[in-house]
DNA sequence: TTGAGACTAACAAACGTTAGTTAGTCGAGG
DNA sequence: CCTCGACTAACTAACGTTTGTTAGTCTCAA
């Protein structure tokens, strides 16, 4: 269908190159109709952006509880290890990531409060994810006993800082920050009496 | 001068708006004068663009040495959260930190290497006040002996997240988050057998 | 035969930019 | 002392292009 294809592709270009920055033209181009012809499928260019935005929030929140889902049975460390590797890697390498990124840290004025309220609802799918696995841990002591809030708070900046620099070190530095990152953090969440 | 007039205003409209959005007439408009005029003072817009970040890059690393100056005379806990409170407070708050935040994260393609190389130097500037603050924590046994690096590069990750999440997040949340992750990564980096 | 979906042609508005002009300032030369 | 010429910095008018959008037409499948 061309309404797909046309969220599609423009999921990509809003992605590279953000919302006010990609054109119609751009867009048709990529489907591989002419400008006009978009009219026949939407509105206009606000009701292309909306739909893109609904169609990644859905598939990113599908995203997030496949993948908590498939460490299941493993031990604390590995769980919040893969939730942040899989995570990172995710909005690092995905079309869905970046664009998810740039939508909610520079949104188009006219669509605040619909990007916030999206961001809000992921953002709420990744906490049911991860809150389940800190709190074993803290039961089980291989955590230390902080709040839930303080241990999630952290490893969300964790993500995002990490995230962010994605964008500024070649591979090899970043995949070193990223273990000296990661190598801190649990040295600061790991409860010191626990040892295995 | 005019020409000083035309980057303070455009360093304004660029953060707010962003490279694209910001058209000649937006920023002839705030300095109060017509759109050719401009170009008695500037080639084109990337020229004002270029401007307005060696401006913000100049300021930025005078301000980031002139803070670290002021703590000098005290424990290595307080110098590294003074460095950290000081640079996050000054990113939220300012305009030079919004401006910094837009063409980090997102820059215009036109301009990625310049930016990149900004980037990197103040980020040389802030190690430049890091290091000798993180030698000595471990000479005196305050933080884990870990390698230089590692800890160096958990304290960026850290700042660069807590960087990107002061968008997601109003003041409130926000405190706390930045509360949170400080205090883990204290832990983190604390020599355990350190007390006082 | 009707409707969906492509097309061409054209629109006004906004974009960055150029050309040409004018008024004011300043220093040097007669 | 006055004046000429260069310079600065503002202006109006217009350029060609691109923007999002609309109107009207053609085609093909149901």
């Amino acid at each position: 269908m061309t309404q797909q294809k046309i969220i599609d592709e423009s999921l990509i270009l809003f992605a590279q190159q953000g919302y006010e920055s990609t054109s119609l033209a751009n867009i048709a181009d990529a489907v591989g109709i002419k400008k006009p012809s978009l009219y026949n499928h939407f509105d206009n260019k606000e009701a292309i952006f909306l739909a893109v935005l609904q169609d990644v929030a859905q598939r990113e929140m599908k995203y997030l509880t496949e993948q908590a889902e498939l460490s299941a049975n493993h031990t604390i460390y590995e769980r919040l290890h893969h939730i942040y590797q899989v995570y990172l890697d995710h909005m690092a390498d995905s079309t869905e990531g970046l664009f998810f990124k740039r939508v909610t840290f520079f949104p188009p004025e006219t669509f605040a409060d619909e990007i916030k309220n999206v961001f809000l609802r992921v953002e709420e799918a990744m906490t049911t994810v991860i809150h389940p696995v800190i709190e074993a841990g803290i039961e089980e002591g291989v955590l230390r006993p902080l709040s839930l809030d303080s241990l999630t708070s952290a490893f969300y900046t964790l993500i995002d800082g990490l995230f962010l620099e994605e964008n500024f070190y070649d591979r090899e530095v970043f995949k070193q920050r990223q273990q000296a990152s990661w190598d801190i953090f649990w040295l600061g969440i790991k409860d010191p009496s626990w040892e295995e």
